[in-house]
DNA sequence: TTGGTATATCGGGAAATACCGATATACATT
DNA sequence: AATGTATATCGGTATTTCCCGATATACCAA
């Protein structure tokens, strides 16, 4: 877990609410049919954004890279969802260390 | 508490750094002889960075901005230390709304 | 195979950030 | 007043980040 590299990570409008947004993505992205089990695909992500596709795709592949966020491939659709996991050691590291 | 402009601050090696030493002033700063009631001075916290003086000072400036440590003004010296208290909402807010 | 859709990657311009040296400001000492 | 010390601010260059359009890749459907 690189502190530096998250918070960079974090420093970012856009990537902030992409975050924000997968917390619940049954609220936020009603168009996806699905139970959600890998979370949101791309493209919804970007409509809600409004910023370009290559954009968000490499936002999110940002947010991937340091943990924030888990990647699952499924036929022509990328499924974005939050690693809880990473977030929690992140709010420990900044009690415990930071 | 504006949350980009807090990582934005927390995304550099040498202030993470400089926020690590002021956690125990009288251990990382044995040069400086008061009781650090009010932190560290500028030029002590430059020395031991090895930056130049107008880069650490901005990034004093920077961290003040953002709540992260109290400045406190002394004669001809600028005392930094810790603000534990945006610390401690920093990590709330990671753990409630991140 | 051809064409369509979803995503990733590439190249780039504009803005922000990392640091620097030089200078300004403020206080202290003589 | 003049000099010295501590810090802030200014101007600048190099690097990074933001966000874009264009193109490449991968899969799917006819």
């Amino acid at each position: 877990m690189d502190q530096v590299e998250i918070f960079k990570a974090l420093s970012n409008k856009t990537r902030l609410q992409i975050l924000e947004w997968l917390k619940q993505p049954g609220q936020n992205f009603p168009e996806q049919a699905d139970g959600f089990k890998d979370g949101v695909c791309v493209g919804q992500i970007q409509q809600k954004a409004g910023l370009t596709q290559s954009s968000i795709s490499e936002y999110l592949s940002t947010l991937q890279r340091v943990g924030l966020v888990m990647v699952t491939r499924k036929g022509q659709w990328t499924y974005y969802k939050r690693n809880e996991k990473t977030f929690a050691e992140l709010s420990n590291l900044i009690k415990a260390t930071l």
